[in-house]
DNA sequence: TCAATCACG
DNA sequence: ACGTACGTGATTGAG
């Protein structure tokens, strides 16, 4: 029969180190429990065990601390963030039925070390399972210490018998103590003999068998003299410290092998806490339900389960479809649920006219025109619901919902069942949303857009194949003379694109000053070559190479790959990803084409309109900014503003104290850079970093600013402590984020988060109000000027594809859509041009 | 799969 | 004492 036992504290230490961070909506973290459990599981598996039991620690003074004042001095107090999850820890356990042995006065080690004992004299067999070599001196003939080694991306756990031990430290397990008493350990505050480290400890009991041995053999020959007198001077400090190192195994517990037999887990209790930590996952893989009357569904709520039904129903008014990985589709009514295989719902089905609940609309969409299917209006999207009520999570699968808002178990591939389940999450998520007052953003903004989004992703961008390829092989030459000049400055051809290789010609071979480190080794990046510029003439061939390998890879021929049969690219906007609300753009993305560098513009030279059209480009004229003035309630801000004045100017004169007539271009680049970093959260280090001044000056720069900008300097607290106390940022529109790490102990941590709490409304407002827009433009072109289409946006911007005798009309349109979406304190201006290209368009 | 780099707003 | 601006996505090399 076989015991496990683990170590609790070190475990969850091993755990909570080793995981990335992770918390739930609440701001609960719960990553060091999820590692414990992976741990834990992995143990019963690999061992095998018919009981299982865990030792904790318990606060306050231990019998080894009374013994001795200074032991575990240097021990840090557990991170808030670890403790919070200790209580919720023991719960899960006691939900698994896994027996938990603490013991007031002693430590867990020495209550393992009982447990060893006891299991021992009844012929039980025991496994340790810790990261603390300390329990190793426990192993005997019965008791075997697992030994839980954390890297990183994975841990090991190595079984140590009494022969693996012996093979690695050359004696037996009982003399480790002897070992400590030697060569002390810091992190448990046992000193052991000044001067001595593992390595002459090991020797010394080696040669002369124990801590006794040594002593008695002080006098020998082969311990050379400065040896003996540390070790002399030392000698009450040894054994003071094989004192502090021996582990008792006599706690008073109360504690039998059979008591801590495996037992079935308490379900609902378990399902209760893993709700509670959001552990779907786990739900679904232990298949937990709650029990009745502890699901999270209101009783009223809770909904009926649907019949299965052979054929689809008719004259319905509202269907929820859903269409599974495999191409087949789901649909479920009032009437009932069934699932159609591709070739079935390829014949003849119909949704015109229909209301539609979909996951995912706009992919849905995209789907159900693939099939040929016809379809109305969507009226709820769960996914996007989803993403509204919590942006900050990775996905929002069928599966991951129904556990957390129905409680129920189904799994992603399943057609009918996903059906079903999306067609009960309309009312509860509906309902979320309006408690969480974001009914508003979803009806009007979030929900509309995606039919919008689906239109301009069929519609793709006209791009001219031949021009692009052309300037591929323009491109390709220059890389290959960039190459051949690298490598007659190197000596030799290596890979420039790895730069491990490049930092160690840089750094090594031309003994060029390493200006800044990465993780892994020599940062390389554009910001150290700029530096690097005047040492050498390879540096400016490697900048050359750099820009011309990354248009011609991700821009000429990235972008070739992506056309389609109808010479167009058809990008995917992601609308369920970014954390504020923001649109992203993959499969290629379009949000990202090059403008900064002229050879890179060209590549907007290949944006082109269709035969007898014209790209409209309309862009925001300092939208965050506008948007802070009008949420900070800033009158110097709005009163700039207002007056039309240049902003960066406007806000030069006031940080250098002169006339806007008398601001240099220098100080207007300057107040630009700072205008920038407060919307993003300043630090006077990085703002310094960014415009090349000292830092005293970089400071100097911000206080002036928040002395002269009083509603930025309040609004800066205030929203940063709103959202520690809310747990969340909101933005003018009612988007939320959560931002848990407010509360993290750890002082960067904790920074970053006020950067970003405030950074996000700003940022988030800005996404709200260009997506309102998005919705007033198709619709207005829709109406006004059928034949223009609304192609890109690029988070400040839109492009519209139109015949030219119409531009300047649409161009007009689109200008002052984008204006009038909203009344706010600023005025909002856009400016649109038309042309030939998105290059002249801009 | 991750880190480094660089393209955009 | 310590690390350092917000939000994205694609490509490349290396383990």
């Amino acid at each position: 029969m076989k015991l496990l036992i683990l170590d609790g504290n070190s475990v969850i230490n091993r755990a909570f180190f080793g995981v990335r961070p992770l918390t739930t909506r609440e701001g609960l973290y719960t990553h060091a429990i999820y590692g414990f459990l992976n741990i834990l599981e992995r143990m019963e598996k690999e061992e095998q065990p018919e009981a299982v039991c865990v030792a904790f620690d318990l606060h306050g003074p231990t019998f080894r601390h009374l013994r001795y004042d200074g032991y575990k001095a240097t021990r840090k107090g557990m991170p808030e963030e670890l403790a919070m999850q200790m209580p919720i820890m023991k719960d899960v356990l006691r939900a698994m039925n896994i027996p938990i042995y603490e013991c007031q006065g002693w430590e867990a080690d020495d209550v393992i070390g009982t447990v060893g004992r006891i299991c021992s004299e009844q012929g039980w067999e025991c496994v340790i399972v810790t990261g603390d070599r300390d329990s190793l001196q426990l192993i005997d003939e019965n008791v075997h210490v697992k030994l839980v080694i954390s890297k990183p991306g994975q841990t090991t756990a190595t079984l140590y018998d009494e022969e693996r031990f012996r093979a690695e430290y050359g004696f037996e397990p009982k003399k480790l103590i002897d070992l400590k008493a030697l060569m002390g350990d810091s992190s448990d505050n046992i000193p052991g003999v000044a001067g001595v480290g593992p390595k002459t400890a090991g020797e010394l009991l080696q040669k002369f068998g124990s801590l006794d041995g040594v002593y008695e053999h002080l006098q020998d020959a082969s311990i050379r003299p400065k040896l003996r007198e540390k070790l002399e001077g030392g000698k009450e400090s040894a054994y003071l410290s094989y004192e502090l190192a021996t582990i008792r195994p006599e706690a008073p517990i109360d504690f039998m092998p059979r008591d801590a037999i495996v037992q079935p887990y308490n379900r609902p209790e378990l399902y209760k806490l893993f709700q509670k930590l959001e552990f779907v996952r786990l739900i679904d893989k232990y298949g937990l339900r709650g029990a009745e009357a502890e699901t999270p569904v209101p009783a009223e709520a809770a909904p009926e389960a649907l019949p299965r039904v052979e054929a689809v129903p008719h004259n319905q008014e509202e269907y929820a479809l859903y269409l599974a990985p495999d191409g087949s589709l789901g649909l479920a009514c009032r009437e009932g649920v069934c699932a159609l295989t591709p070739m079935e719902a390829g014949m003849g089905l119909s949704f015109a006219g229909k209301k539609l609940i979909l996951h995912d609309s706009k992919t849905a969409m995209h789907s159900l025109d693939g099939m040929g299917i016809p379809f109305g209006e969507c009226v709820f999207d769960t996914a996007l619901a989803a993403y509204d009520l919590n942006p900050s999570q990775s996905d929002y699968p069928v599966s991951k919902l129904a556990t957390t808002f129905l409680g129920s178990t189904v799994e992603d591939g399943d057609a009918a069942a996903c059906a079903e389940a999306v067609w009960n999450l309309k009312e509860i998520l509906k309902n979320q949303l309006r408690e969480n007052g974001m009914e508003q953003l979803y009806d009007e903004i979030e929900l509309p857009l995606c039919r919008v989004l689906y239109r301009m992703e069929k519609r793709g961008v006209a791009i001219d194949r031949e021009q692009l390829v052309q300037f591929g092989k323009m491109l390709s030459e220059r890389i290959q003379d960039c190459e051949t000049l690298i490598y007659s400055y190197s000596g030799e051809p290596f890979n420039i694109n790895s730069t491990k290789q490049l930092g160690e010609l840089l750094f090594e071979k031309l003994g060029l000053p390493p200006v800044k480190k990465t993780k892994t080794g020599y940062s390389t990046n554009a910001e150290v070559l700029e530096k690097l510029k005047g040492y050498h003439p390879i540096i400016p061939a490697i900048m050359d190479y750099r820009m011309l390998t990354k248009l011609k890879s991700t821009y000429a021929d990235g972008l070739i790959k992506e056309i389609g049969e109808d010479g167009r690219i058809h990008t995917t906007f992601q609308n369920l990803v970014t954390a504020t609300g923001r649109l992203s753009s993959t499969e290629p993305n379009l949000q990202n084409i090059p403008v900064r560098t002229d050879l890179g513009a060209e590549i907007r030279k290949m944006f082109v309109p269709k035969e007898g059209c014209v790209l409209v480009d309309a862009d925001y004229s300092q939208i965050e900014l506008r948007v802070l003035a009008h949420i900070a309630g800033d009158e110097a801000m709005q009163r700039s503003f207002c007056e039309g004045e240049d902003i960066h100017t406007a806000t030069a004169a006031q940080v250098f104290g002169v006339s806007p007539e008398q601001v240099t271009s220098l100080q207007r680049r300057h107040a630009k850079a700072v205008n920038f970093g407060i919307v993003y959260g300043i630090s006077e280090f990085s703002l310094a970093e960014d415009i090349g001044v000292s830092r005293y000056e970089a400071k100097r720069y911000i206080e002036n600013y928040l002395a002269n900008y009083r509603g930025v300097r309040d609004y800066m607290k205030q929203v940063v402590a709103d959202a520690r106390e809310n747990g969340y940022t909101q933005t003018l529109y009612g988007r939320k984020r959560y931002i848990p790490e407010l509360k993290s102990s750890n002082f960067n941590i904790r920074q970053g988060a006020e950067r970003i709490a405030l950074n996000s409304p700003i940022q988030g407002t800005a996404a709200d109000l260009i997506k309102l827009a998005m919705i007033r433009v198709e619709e207005a072109l829709t109406r006004q000027f059928p034949e223009a289409e609304l192609l890109l946006q690029v988070h400040d911007e839109l492009i519209v594809e139109c015949p030219e005798g119409i531009a300047p009309q649409v161009a007009e349109l689109v200008s002052r859509e984008m204006e009038n979406v909203a009344q706010l304190r600023v005025p909002l201006t856009a400016e649109a041009k038309f042309g030939k290209s998105w290059y002249e368009a801009k």
